[in-house]
RNA sequence: GCUCGAGUGGUGGAAUUGGUAGACACGUUGGACUUAAAAUCCAAUGGACAGUAAUGUCCGUGCGGGUUCAAGUCCCGCCUCGAGUACCA
């Protein structure tokens, strides 16, 4: 073998290691550059072809940063903490942190035979106590702060409590429960150290409280709403019911503006950006209270068209409306009863999916309008959701087609408040309509018609401007074992923080699931299993999966500082993560979350930016390519892909690896499995078993997993990484062929062939490069880094073998040129590029080389061949001297015989020459 | 339904600000080497038609219009696929 990648793979990632070639550290005199991937959850699985492609895209990056001169961050660990590892220890019984022990080797062992340029030193684990002893520190900070509506940031909850002592809660403002009550100083002081915890807990910005939750019984424990898919768990689809339970929740509703301003800040893809704007879900309108008949009470509603006020049929109310018990009449409370009860049975996905089934009943009690007087229906429907604004809405059927559809189908009246429009098909949502029969609001547009309507409702008392946001509280507990224990304890209902800087660890427990009286896991461990206790117990639950990932690109700035979680100093000299390379399926969980701690921490002073990651490119998902073969109905008769259709048969995946080029290797199926042993076939016409093939999600079930490692030992890790990298654009999902393999690896050989004689010595010439030699490879300089700049990474690979092709085709092997290959190309083939680096009698590493500097000289043409067309259609070329102007240019392209072929004896209307491009005539 | 993204040879894809459509690679076919196969190397390869041939003509970037000297690229209207989201008042 000519080029022996086996032995140079193995030979440089052994010494990278041993000489510490990718290790980092501050250094003022570099500019730094930050590139970080989305870190792995360590599954059982290992790694596929599909997961390195983005960590691949990231490691070409950062060399080739690397080679601009600048001080890369580039750092790998593992998000260690979850459920999977959790449930196979309920299974084998064995620890979740000896099954990620094994699973984190595996996976280093494969990324390591990628020779990936990770500074490994800083690798951080979220599982580890010296991890989240600082995870459970920022929970600390987030429990001490609340949040100031007048400062627009986080504040220390002491400053709240001096506030309290001078003032009450009167001038605060700030984000809090719902029911926290309004008090004075005297009041404030009177109360006793448990009713005082009791609210500085609804100002936190982690909080206890009661709170509608995703309760999944399948999992047994609670979900964030991003971790709920149509109404099932997105992990595992079990069925997920709502309940109210005691919680810890972050205050991430107080960020809910900035987290969607500051969007226009970031350079990611518009689709994200969008996800968490809906996300989101900033509405602005008003709020309004409608006063109930013959009750001491009143309903407040949101509503986005306060303009449409007078339009208001009747109200609507959410069967867990807190009023409805209270104001529904006798006469209706029988139906009412039924109702709530018959809504209260339908889990989420039932409602969600019969949307379109009108359904809901009158309460018999009515509310007063506050402009007109009249008496107003009160029905309850559960189109209205408890959960968002406040549970209630005004109904404008001629405004709102919901709000119409639950009119037209009890079959109330609607009133029309808009000029020259008919509602009697559907309401009219249409902006540009005139507001009419509506007292002060007629003739007017709607934006007018909103603000003096929230004008009016303000000047009445009865309401006034209000922004609401879709965004809920996030839940932080989850009632399961393998994450960060909280470092909470409790004295009765009190909770109160563990004091100290040391982690709160997990304790160990005799089984990894709930006590028989339902508590979580942690509820089995005993006072002396726990390394710290205090109170009368500690905190049962623990955090979710996002808490550790929520600030680990922190962590990797400083990942052995023992006394913060981060030095402020490192966290200014590495700042925001330059680049982010990861799936897009994080959109609202952890990139929502890491930028909400982010802002907090920046609000706190711990470090100095309030945006984690400024750029960010979402790789698309590598497909599998699965095989099939058919068998004939009832026999064990297998047909091939042209015959099936002769038969009736059945189709099953078939392994990949026993299919070449859709040709299906016979002996080694009947092998497969012992139901195949005696199978039959039927052939094709040159005497092949050929199989179908369709695209899809690679997964073991689909035998059409394609693993790195059996790749790295055929073809070796460069092949591997810049065959993904060739395969297409990074964000695309593409799918997965491993027949092209061959022509990335043709094309090392190549390049190793151009540096050796026949014999595999060695072989440069040290003759200065000549015209042609240069020019191909300034060419390539310039494509390679102008392409690498947009991140198109595949025409880089392109563009290196179009090189490789010319200085072949020229058979230039002079050192000069060699030296400035080996360069551009190591990024993408890091070991051979070594490897010929070493060859070229260097003797520092490749990566420490400068980059190139394209010179624009070297691409001075003295000829330029100019297409020549006619009314557009290129017809002929013409080579002209590259210093002609456009009349010369001209006067030649009419001077060529094809030309007067052309215009057929007619003369052009015009004649287009755009220099060093194109001429056109027009005929 | 709404919001994004994408439709280019047999396949993956290229064409950066409108300027030679199909770079680069796979696959296929033919040839060289070989007893043979594999590997390698060389050549052809969007389609149709004409010609012994060099070559030429027409069609061609999901569909239909438009702007322009010139459209894969810009504009308008559709179709298909993928992703996200869905009673958010």
């Amino acid at each position: 073998m000519e080029y022996n990648f086996n032995n140079i793979e193995k030979k440089w990632q052994e010494r990278w290691r041993a000489e510490g070639t990718y290790r980092v550290s501050e250094d003022s005199s570099k500019e730094k550059f930050y590139v970080l991937d989305m870190f792995p959850y360590p599954s059982g699985a290992g790694l596929h072809v599909g997961h390195p492609l983005g960590y691949i895209a990231s490691d070409v990056y950062a060399r080739y940063m690397r080679h601009k001169g600048y001080n890369v961050l580039h750092p790998m660990g593992y998000d260690s903490f979850g459920i999977p590892t959790e449930q196979y220890a309920i299974e084998t019984g064995i620890h979740p942190a000896v099954a990620t022990d094994e699973n984190v080797a595996r996976y280093r062992q494969q990324l390591d035979e990628i020779g990936f340029s990770f500074d490994w030193s800083r690798e951080v684990r979220t599982s580890n106590a010296d991890y989240y002893r600082w995870t459970q520190w920022i929970f600390k900070q987030l429990f001490n702060s609340y949040y100031c509506n007048i400062d627009d940031k986080a504040l220390p909850i002491s400053d709240l409590i001096e506030e309290l002592e001078r003032n009450g809660n009167v001038m605060v403002k700030s984000p809090c429960d719902e029911d926290t009550p309004i008090f004075t100083a005297e009041e404030w002081k009177a109360w006793s150290e448990k009713e005082q915890q009791a609210i500085l807990l609804k100002y936190r910005l982690a909080f206890l409280s009661d709170a509608w939750v995703n309760w999944c019984e399948g999992l047994g424990t609670v979900l964030a709403n991003d971790e709920v898919k149509d109404g099932v768990s997105e992990r595992g689809g079990y069925p997920v019911e709502q309940k109210l339970m005691r919680q810890w929740s972050l205050r991430i509703t107080a960020y809910a503006e900035r987290l969607l301003n500051d969007l226009d800040t970031l350079d990611w893809s518009d689709s994200i950006k969008e996800i968490q704007r809906n996300w989101i879900g900033k509405s602005k309108g008003a709020s309004v209270s409608f006063a109930v008949d013959e009750h001491d009470t009143h309903i407040e509603v949101f509503t986005t068209r306060p303009d449409t006020i007078f339009g208001v049929n009747f109200l609507v109310l959410a069967p867990e409306h807190e009023l409805v018990q209270s104001i529904t009449t006798e006469a209706q409370k029988a139906e009412v009863e039924s109702y709530v009860k018959q809504a209260s049975m339908r889990s989420e996905r039932d409602r969600q999916s019969d949307v379109k089934n009108i359904s809901g009943v009158f309460t018999g009690a009515h509310a007063i309008h506050p402009f007109t007087g009249e008496k107003v229906a009160i029905w309850i429907g559960d189109y209205v959701l408890a959960s968002y604004g406040s549970g209630a809405v005004m109904a404008v059927p001629c405004g709102d087609q919901r709000d119409w559809d639950f009119a037209q189908h009890f079959g109330i009246d609607i009133i029309n408040i808009f000029q020259d429009v008919v509602v009697r098909e559907g309401a009219c949502e249409d902006k540009s309509a005139v507001i009419g029969n509506s007292d002060f609001l007629s003739g007017l547009s709607v934006t007018e018609a909103i603000q003096k309507a929230i004008e009016a409702i303000e000047a009445k008392g009865i309401g006034k401007g209000k922004t609401n946001y879709r965004l809920r509280d996030a839940i932080f507990s989850r009632q399961r074992y393998w994450g960060e224990p909280f470092p909470v304890y409790y004295k009765g209902e009190t909770p109160y923080l563990i004091e100290g800087n040391r982690a709160v660890e997990l304790p160990e427990v005799d089984k990894y699931l709930p006590t028989e009286t339902g508590e979580p896991p942690l509820a089995r461990a005993k006072k002396e299993d726990w390394n710290m206790f205090d109170g009368d117990r500690m905190e049962y639950s623990i955090m979710p999966g996002w808490a550790g990932s929520s600030w680990y690109f922190l962590r990797y700035m400083d990942p052995q500082n023992e006394n913060e979680f981060v030095s402020r100093k490192k966290a200014d000299y590495w700042g925001q993560v330059d680049l982010y390379i990861g799936g897009a399926e994080h959109a609202v969980g952890h990139l929502l979350y890491s930028r909400f701690w982010t802002k907090f921490l920046c609000d706190m002073r711990f470090i100095g930016f309030n945006e984690p990651f400024k750029k960010m490119i979402n790789q698309g998902m590598i497909l599998g390519r699965s095989n099939f073969v058919y068998r004939v109905k009832d026999s064990n008769t297998f047909v091939t892909f042209e015959k099936r259709k002769e038969h009736k048969t059945a189709r099953l995946h078939v392994d990949i690896n026993m299919v070449n080029n859709d040709v299906l290797d016979m002996e080694a199926f009947k092998k497969w499995r012992s139901e195949f042993a005696d199978a039959e076939f039927i052939l094709n016409d040159n005497g092949q078993y050929t199989c179908g093939h369709e695209i899809e999600k690679m997964s073991k079930s689909k035998y059409n997993v394609q693993t790195p490692d059996d790749l790295i030992e055929k073809f070796g890790a460069d092949t591997l990484r810049m065959y993904e990298m060739f395969l297409g654009p990074l964000e695309q999902s593409k799918p997965w062929d491993t027949k092209g393999i061959n022509g990335v690896h043709n094309f090392l050989r190549k390049l190793w062939r151009l540096m050796h004689d026949s014999d595999n010595k060695f072989f440069v010439s040290e003759e200065m490069p000549n015209k042609a030699e240069l020019k191909s490879l300034h060419k390539t300089i310039k494509k390679a880094c102008e392409d690498i700049e947009r991140y198109s990474f595949n025409t880089v690979v392109s563009t290196l073998m179009i090189c490789v092709n010319e200085l072949n085709d020229l058979k230039c092997n002079k050192r000069t040129i060699m030296n400035d290959l080996v360069i551009l190309l190591s990024p993408y083939a890091p070991h051979i590029a070594e490897e010929l680096w070493e060859k070229l009698g260097h003797s520092n590493s490749v990566t420490q080389a400068t980059l190139p500097v394209f010179d624009a000289a070297h691409l001075q043409e003295d000829a330029i061949t100019y297409p020549v067309s006619f009314n557009g259609k290129m017809r002929f070329k013409i080579e002209l001297d590259a210093n002609l102007g456009e009349e010369e240019v001209k006067a030649a392209v009419m001077a060529h015989e094809k030309t007067a072929q052309y215009l057929e004896g007619k003369i052009p209307k015009r004649v287009i020459v755009v220099l060093n491009k194109i001429v056109n005539l027009v005929l």
